[in-house]
DNA sequence: GTCTATATAACGATAGAC
DNA sequence: GTCTATCGTTATATAGAC
């Protein structure tokens, strides 16, 4: 085999769907623009920018709940009353977070280019693809995940069908191989939740890759080889 | 085969490992009785009981930062001041709850009789044994894993350790297996950590399998499968 | 009377909000 | 910078058991 037909890179990944930088910016400043007192973007960005990554060191630290608003009005160097152009309550920080993730994730789901592609180039195309926004956006995802108690029953349950919807996803591929006859279907349910499992991995227990040392790549491939194996596909 | 020689049902742990009711409750008070200014254990069980199972109750729904004393007192029936008979402090009683599952899941893990089974059977008795664990005690696991950022980091880290120490049992398990020619040796490090990963699951996506009808035994089943095949042993 | 367990009420600190 | 609510905590008082 030559070359794969699609761009299965970190480097395509970050170029097709910048989530980084200011377009990230930009968005949340668009997703919450209308609970923030300030007009313009790009006098937005800049702050928004120090509050929401001072928010995920405090939070990581110590807890979203037990970080104070003057912990972070310290560590982002705007004021108690500044930080209130920005931001409509404490738990609006938090539901700004989250609500940033689902659309964004939501948006890199969407894309149908995957669909076309046969069965086991479609399944490291999605794997890969998670995979990476999981790397780029872990602060995101690790905060959601674990602040999910403080999020609005709204946004739990939110979180909960974008899980459902990604396993669904995962299971939709596996049935496609079973249709061409790559995949054996034996508990495709299951191994779809395992499969997001392993993922989730990624951001879930970064002390632990970081003290193996297991670099992204490796663990895109294990992923891709341990789901292949369960489906009784052996790959190359 | 006519019998496992290690018997793996649920019934025989909740037989071996009494993990529930009065005898939980008395090691609570034996670990923290230093902690207490109650010096009766046949009265301190009931009260101590009503407390954490409270506890486990107001963080599920609202994380403990966010849960108050007073909401404790009032889920308990008893006063702010009879509260702190028991507790050294709010976060002494997180603490607590990390000590007594820790010094509980150390105790089934020292447990020595698995390690003279063969490598197929010794695995099993791990897997089934941890789920089961995960299952009765899940309260403890789930607040244990959702609350760390509260703890002390020794506590922290002592978490750390455990789990490293379960994925290294697995891992010499998986080795032994290598020896006899059963298992294939690939990637076993990481392998290991997604075993553990899966058996976490039981208590971190209670939600999910709830929703989708999924039952202990089948699950660990499922883990067992998933892990032997990943293993290159195919199974019965 | 003494020890143990529970209840009341208030203190000081700090939170979110404006 | 201020206001008000509420937090964790504790000093103190009370009640029952032997």
């Amino acid at each position: 085999m030559d070359q794969w037909p699609h761009d299965i890179s970190l480097d395509a990944f970050r170029k097709t769907w910048v989530l980084e930088g200011e377009p990230l910016w930009l968005r949340v400043f668009d997703v919450h623009r209308d609970k923030m007192q300030i007009k313009n973007p790009q006098i937005a960005v800049g702050n928004l920018e120090k509050i929401f990554t001072c928010t995920f060191q405090l939070a990581n630290a110590k807890g979203f709940q037990a970080m104070s608003l003057r912990d972070l009005s310290r560590d982002t160097g705007i004021s108690m009353g500044g930080l209130y152009a920005y931001i409509g309550s404490k738990d609006d920080l938090a539901g700004a977070i989250a609500e940033v993730l689902r659309t964004t994730l939501d948006a890199v789901l969407s894309d149908q280019a995957v669909l076309s592609l046969p069965p086991v180039q479609r399944l490291q195309a999605i794997l890969y693809g998670d995979l990476y926004m999981n790397d780029i956006m872990h602060s995101w995802y690790y905060f959601c995940y674990l602040e999910s108690k403080g999020l609005s029953p709204e946004q739990r349950e939110a979180a909960m069908q974008m899980e459902l919807k990604f396993d669904e996803r995962l299971r939709n591929t596996f049935e496609a191989g079973v249709v061409t006859g790559e995949f054996k279907a034996d508990r495709l349910t299951l191994l779809a939740s395992n499969t997001t499992a392993m993922l989730q991995q990624w951001y879930l227990k970064r002390w632990k890759f970081s003290r193996q040392g297991t670099r992204i790549e490796d663990y895109a491939q294990f992923v891709l080889d341990t789901t292949l194996s369960s489906l009784g596909h052996h790959a190359v």
